[in-house]
DNA sequence: CTCCTGAACCGAACGTCGTTAGGTAGTTGC
DNA sequence: GCAACTACCTAACGACGTTCGGTTCAGGAG
């Protein structure tokens, strides 16, 4: 078959479909093949739009990720900037469980989340904290973000929910668990973000130069 | 070549050489073809010690976990017990990290990380925290030490990272900057556990029925 | 001492993977 | 209308995890 009168594909119909049986099959279950098949169409074409099977899932991710949310840090509450970047991020993994493990163990460089991190930081500073607490609170939300998105939807049921199991004999049924494990999830985030807002509320006062950013 | 009178292989042999290579050149690069040659072996004679690459990565993950320590839980200081356990988990995550993400991704259902989490949700509740709480500790606990040892080895420089590069500039050869990302690292993961902790302590007081472990 | 069962190796192969080369026909610009 | 480009194809390469069947050694049973 040669070049056809109106294109088959495009990056957008390539990266929905990848992202789609992704979801539903899991990042492993993703080949080249399957989705050039999915999409009606030979595996080699694929390439006419993406160099490689790791530029189209970065371009998955990048799309993943443009739905975080850092406009919080426009104000001089911190707590809000960091409360809503931290939950945007973690509902932009959510949504897409399966993909975790890729965003949480590539390379991940593109500008953008250098771009956010640069608005993250600046809030903090701009709320008086000192560069250095700036950049550590910055790595501690993205530990607790990541971790939470990790844990609890990549591994489906892990060890951790098969004690919640025992202690709660009485439901049976399946998609109960389930729902049961995303809410100990959402709960455990919500309180591991509460309580870290709340030891840094508590750090503040006891710092030296605070509204005085220095350097290191 | 038959079978020889000393056998080549062995379980702890195959365990350490497919370590080894995994912490030399990182996990997308161990095959079991390399990891025969590594052995001066076919690669078709490692499954007469493990049935798939999966059971071998699995018996790795064990050993590394095994030496996480959870013994601060003995008493009834909980801080000490969480303490304890999240730096000896992150440490021994840290000593191979390129083996995080398989941890981080894999389904991870041994019986050990179960004996583990009941350990830690004892050590709570006898402390009096209720045991929902208990639970959602726990889980915090892990999100914040597994995302700290994703995010910091596991991508190398990543793109906060660069933002600290770009506020030490007079930081110019790669060691330094690597031992200064490590710190960092090890910086941001203490005072997210310790902010973490102030945090619970200061939520505590305002919980009901503290020492009375009730169900749900 | 022999026989047998099982274990530990090997060579060769299967199917799948990401990717590339080379071909062909449609589209676009001069 | 011709060239350059684009978007598809078929076919193949090398590497992967794994399996099959074979060969040789080890250890226990008679």
């Amino acid at each position: 078959m040669p070049r056809p009168r109106t294109p088959l594909l495009s990056r957008d119909r390539i990266r929905a479909a990848a992202l789609a049986l992704i979801d539903k099959d899991g990042l492993a279950e993703l080949s080249m093949r399957k989705l050039a098949q999915e999409l009606g169409v030979q595996a080699a074409s694929l390439y006419s739009h993406y160099k490689t099977k790791e530029a189209l899932l970065d371009e998955i991710g990048v799309q993943i990720l443009d739905k975080v949310d850092v406009t919080g840090f426009a104000g001089s509450d911190w707590r809000a900037g960091l409360t809503g970047w931290a939950r945007s991020y973690r509902a932009a993994l959510a949504a897409h469980p399966n993909f975790v493990p890729y965003l949480a163990s590539g390379p991940g460089r593109h500008p953008a989340a250098l771009e956010i991190a640069d608005k993250i930081h600046g809030g903090l500073i701009r709320a008086g904290w000192p560069p250095r607490y700036a950049t550590m609170i910055g790595a501690s939300t993205k530990y607790l973000v990541l971790g939470a998105a990790l844990t609890s939807f990549a591994r489906g049921f892990d060890a951790d929910t098969q004690v919640y199991l025992d202690r709660y004999p009485n439901l049976g049924q399946a998609h109960l668990l389930q729902q049961m494990a995303d809410e100990i999830d959402t709960d455990s985030f919500e309180l591991a973000l509460t309580a870290f807002l709340d030891g840094l509320d508590r750090l503040r006062p006891t710092l030296g130069h605070l509204g005085q950013p220095g350097h290191e």
